[in-house]
DNA sequence: AAGCATCTAGTCAAGTTTGACTAATATTCC
DNA sequence: GGAATATTAGTCAAACTTGACTAGATGCTT
């Protein structure tokens, strides 16, 4: 899974409808160019494609008032709010190690409710064990792991990974269940897309160290 | 940076000749489908580009003896020796997160010196420590990390996996300064690739968890 | 007031990745 | 000995990603 389609269903849900330079707003604010490819093109080949699958809705709209070439406007549809859940879901639990797909998850867990959030986390600390001992036992037959010379360091790298992934999660779970955040179905949501007219407090033109991706 | 050119120019590299089939099959050896976008497709689809710009030299050579279509055998040329040492050491040092590269670079690292691949790695430590120190100044600013919400779990993620990177990394160090491995110019090397006839002990059918990229 | 940069909004070609497919020989199993 | 399966070697279309580019309106500056 890519992490793209789960960013741009998410906020274009939070708006209600959103044209594409809102959403590259949106994921900017989020610091999502650095953590994942949302990139311009990514996210409007995105766009063009959920529409064409009837995961979005296009509305052609005048030019705006701004300049600029006319702009397309996109709401969720149902079957795209079902996508939407479903891939959220997965990127919660997926015991893959895919950065940046938990970072989007981790942008939009307050779709769902907190115990909802609380069981897929916990599945994912429970698969990434899982994993680990698959892993373990296949790649650590009776000759030792001394016999894979220097390319046991690669193995070795990632069973590191995945065990301060699963510490991390761990410590996540606590946070969330000690009371942190707000979820679904507990009042006023904290906004996480720029509204109208709010200037992007990350939207700077200056490099800093971290920008390369 | 992908890691699927570094991973090929090293397989490649290690044969002195060799064909798709043969590198596919290394790469298998090396696990690199698991933690990888090493998949035919892709694996084809670089030596075919990497022949068109000159960093591989391609031969047609006759059917093989045992059944499929002709295949082609490929040499590295001295630009692809340069591409691939290049290459090699940016996946050392880069500071970005990505695992592939750097257990692409962890399986080559032993065609550079001991003393070169300490260097790089050492850089890699300082590089991240750069990164994070930027990241938390720029992310934090004066009202506290609270303002971001739950988006803030994002950024402390991001930060918690660097650091276990450089943990990991300087774990490593010590490990190679300590003796381990055989370096270039070291004596015998380490073969990591699969020679004629010897056959795959990872190359099973079986699935086993883990298995999913 | 001319010139330069920036913001708005997006397109496009080239390159890459994916997953399914082809097609021949070899081996295994009943 | 015939069918099923595996191995060898690779192709291909569709989808995705990247980075550069377009083009009008506005703002900044000297």
């Amino acid at each position: 899974m890519s992490a793209i389609r789960l960013l741009v269903l998410g906020a274009v849900r939070q708006h209600g409808r959103a044209h594409g330079y809102q959403v590259r707003n949106d994921l900017e604010y989020w610091g999502a160019h650095e953590w994942s490819n949302a990139k311009p093109g990514s996210i409007y080949h995105a766009l063009k494609q959920m529409a064409k699958q009837g995961l979005l809705l296009a509305h052609e709209t005048a030019p705006s008032t701004a300049g600029g070439p006319p702009r397309t406007e996109y709401e969720i549809t149902e079957a795209g709010t079902e996508e939407y859940l479903k891939l959220l879901r997965e990127s919660l639990t997926a015991y893959d190690q895919k950065r940046d797909v938990l970072s989007a998850g981790l942008g939009c867990m307050v779709d769902l409710g907190r115990e909802e959030v609380l069981g897929l986390l916990a599945e994912r600390v429970r698969t990434i064990g899982e994993w680990r001992k698959a892993i373990t036992e296949y790649y650590m037959p009776e000759e030792g792991p001394g016999q894979f010379g220097h390319i046991g360091e690669i193995m070795n790298f990632w069973l590191d990974s995945a065990d301060s992934g699963a510490r991390w999660t761990q410590g996540l779970i606590e946070r969330i269940r000690g009371g942190a955040y707000t979820f679904a179905g507990e009042g006023e949501p904290f906004i996480g897309v720029l509204v109208e007219g709010q200037e992007n407090p990350y939207a700077t033109g200056e490099r800093h160290p971290g920008d390369d991706r």
